[in-house]
DNA sequence: TGTACTGTAATATTTTTTATTACAGATAAA
DNA sequence: TTTATCTGTAATAAAAAATATTACAGTACA
């Protein structure tokens, strides 16, 4: 669970409980003591998702671009993951070693599994669901 | 699937294929180009849960204290977490938000399930298995 | 007694993450 | 139309984490 899932929940967790406000990336940076760009730069994973919107100039900033019931825990996670979400494994075992030669092949295979059982589990969750939890 | 993990997969897979054998920390870093030192390090994690036995001295090394068929990757997993294991967030929001103050638990509870997750899928996995993928 | 290991600490290097600074472009309001 | 306040983005710096290196004590064997 790293700080780019953290701080994209963050957000949108404000979203969805103050429905309609464009909220800022300073306001949004303020509440979770983090940097504005950092903010900006998740933001604009989730835009080339489809799960908010923005607007630039002044009065600008983020809303939600579906009802919170739509957008799930998942979304969220695959949105932050990007742009790698292809090949991760950057292995360098000894090709002369034959487990060396195979190990990262399956390693890969296991990380997608993984990867999946992970994904399985926050599709269950919505924004909505996570946000109806806060008193 | 950090590196920690992977090294010490490799190692166990390495001594699944020749049992009976002792494998010095040196002859495994060479096998996976690594620093002798860090496998060193990940066994004394895998030997504190009883996955391996060490002999120290000339001609010692590594060796399975188990049966792979009986070391799930749940347990390597596991194993090389430690000694964390128990509180993650390094939260730092807001106290003065209602999101910021809460948000912290809530992220941690989701952390530990999606853990559940993980490991519920890895334990479906032995070594004895992974090893069987090898040509 | 010398050799080849593990165990471990201390330190350095590399990589990754997060923060900061800077500024162009957009939009609204004075 | 000018000014203020945003987003978008790049470039750089600082901090944190992972990995590598060096060093050496202790152990066991030949």
């Amino acid at each position: 669970m790293n700080g780019q899932f953290q701080i994209a929940t963050h957000v949108l967790t404000l979203l969805c409980k103050q429905p309609g406000e464009l909220l800022s990336s300073d306001y949004v940076a303020g509440s979770m003591n983090v940097n504005p760009v950092l903010v900006r730069k998740e933001m604009r994973k989730l835009r080339a998702c489809g799960l908010i919107e923005s607007k630039e100039g002044k009065t600008g900033g983020y809303s939600l671009a579906l009802p919170p019931q739509k957008i799930t825990l998942a979304d969220v996670y695959k949105a932050v993951k990007l742009p790698p979400a292809l090949g991760q494994a950057k292995n360098k075992p000894n090709p002369a070693c034959p487990v060396g030669k195979q190990i990262g092949a399956h390693l890969d295979h296991l990380a997608d599994d993984v990867e999946a059982a992970i994904i399985k589990k926050l599709s269950t969750i919505t924004i909505f669901d996570f946000v109806n939890q806060f008193d």
